[in-house]
This record gives C-alpha cells, structure tokens and sequence, in this order.
DNA sequence: ATGGCTATCCCTGATAGA
C-alpha cells in the first residue's frame, strides 16, 4: 500500500499536477491539505474518475479544506471533530475514513501564526484536541494512518536553517510538545524512522530563492501505528514536484507499507 | 537551471500562509 500526503495549496490551480502525481507514482491512498475549495473542482473529480480514484471531501471555501482520495472506496467517513462533544470547529482541517482496512486521517494543522499569538493559543488546543479524539475513537494496536501538513518541524534536523526558524511557531518547544504527544498515542514517524539523519524537507517558502536555497523544513508527516510501520518499506519526498511552473510550496511525501492495497 | 511569493475574494487591496 502506497500513501502520500500533500499540501497542494488550492486544488483547483493544481488540477493537472495532481493528475501528474497520481499517474507517477500510482498510490493507494492519497491525504490532501488545503483544498482552498467548498468541493473538488469538475475537471479534478474527472482526473480522477478516469484515473480510477475514490474522493472524500471535507471542503471550505477560501481556506483550510482536506480529502482523501482511494483506489478503494472510503467508507465510514468522518469529518472533523465530529461526535467529540465539543464545538464544531470552524476550520475544515480533518476528515478520516476506512479504506481497505485501514483507517487513514488527512489532517490540517493550525500553522500558529505568531507565537504566543491566538492563532497559536488555537493550534495548541487543536492538538490536543486530535489525541484526545484518537484515544476516545481507537486503539493503537488499529492499523492506522495519521498523515498530513502537520505544520511542526518536529526535528532539530527537519530544519535546514535553525537559527532563522528555532523561535517560530513551527519549532518552538511548545510546538513540538504538542505534536509529540499526539505522536504518544501510538504513532510513527515514517520519515523520520527510515532516514532519521534528517535533512530532507517538504516545504519551502514561496519568498526569498527559499528552494533554490535549500531553506527548508519537514513539517508534512505519515504517521502510522506501531505495527503497520513495521511493515514500512520506503519513505521519500519528492521534491521534484517542486520545481517548475506553478508548484504548490509543499512537496508530495510518500511511505509504502507491506499492508495489502 | 531548482529562481526573486501565491491564492483567494467581499477583487485594484486585504488576508492568510509558514
């Protein structure tokens, strides 16, 4: 089973290199971020149609939005927080489903704006609130798969300029705290346990030469229980996607699992 | 060349991203 995650910041100017990706690398499972759309657009649900993938979409206009898109047909879809009691949140930063077995969430995260600010008061509860969700929904002997923009470096090594990022919103220690014990449920860090030497990023600022620089961080991760990366083959991004013309900031990040498709 | 922000909407500026 092959799953990647992507930030494709707005589905719909990334119609044709999504379709690109899907035919590349022919995955399984695919978790999309930041849709920037209430739906997925015509000619992206005919990409798909014709590729021969299944959608589930948790879309938002403007900002946020997350799917899921499967060679199997997702079934049991949960969007959100939903059925957590607590309010809904406003921001469509979550969504899971079954697919073939295995439960896949495509997550969101809160970027945090300035520390210390209310955006980053946000995305410290938004953590915590997502463990909290995960412990009262599974076990973490379940196969499943947590993979998304998780908008934390959790690395000294997932940052190829430390002194300009240590104090932002993505490293400080509050930050990784925070993802940390979402990780605590269970969780592995595909990435990082194949290649825990670091220096691979998946984002880069769109500002400053950032990718030509090699200024960039890992702060888009698979994550999966325990036992299903035991049977994680191979972790890669691929920063190829972004080159060229109108690439997202994100690059795709892949993990195969030896857990039948 | 891997290239000097990008995407969205209430659109000619503001907001958000990370």
């Amino acid at each position: 089973m092959r799953v990647i995650t992507w930030n494709v910041n707005s589905i719909k100017v990334r119609q044709e290199r999504l379709a690109g990706v899907l035919e590349r690398h022919e995955p399984d499972v695919v978790c999309l971020q930041e849709l920037k759309a209430p739906e997925l657009p015509g000619p992206v649900a005919d990409d798909l149609e014709r590729l021969g993938y299944h959608a589930a979409v948790y879309g938002q206009k403007t900002y946020n939005g997350v799917a899921i898109l499967s060679r199997a047909e997702p079934t049991d879809v949960v969007q959100g927080f939903e059925g957590d009691g607590g309010e809904i949140d406003s921001h469509a930063r979550l969504i899971s489903a079954m697919v073939g077995g295995v439960r896949v969430y495509s997550a969101y995260f809160p970027n945090g704006g300035e520390v210390g600010s209310d955006k980053f008061v946000y995305k410290l509860a938004w953590m915590k609130r997502l463990r909290a969700l995960l412990d009262a929904r599974h076990e973490s002997s379940e196969p499943i798969i947590l993979a998304g923009d998780m908008n934390v470096a959790p690395y000294d090594s997932d940052v190829a300029k430390l002194e300009k990022w240590a104090d932002t919103t993505h490293c400080v220690p509050e930050a990784r705290e925070g993802l940390k014990h979402v990780e605590e449920f269970g969780l592995v860090d595909t990435h990082h346990d194949k290649h825990p030497e670091g220096g691979v990023y998946s984002w880069w600022d769109y500002r400053q030469l950032a990718f030509p620089k090699g200024d960039g961080l890992r702060i888009d991760i698979i994550y999966a229980t325990t036992e299903l990366a035991r049977t994680c083959t191979d972790a890669r991004i691929d920063r190829d996607e972004r080159k060229g013309k109108q690439p997202s900031d994100h690059a795709p990040v892949i993990a195969d699992f030896g857990f039948p498709a």
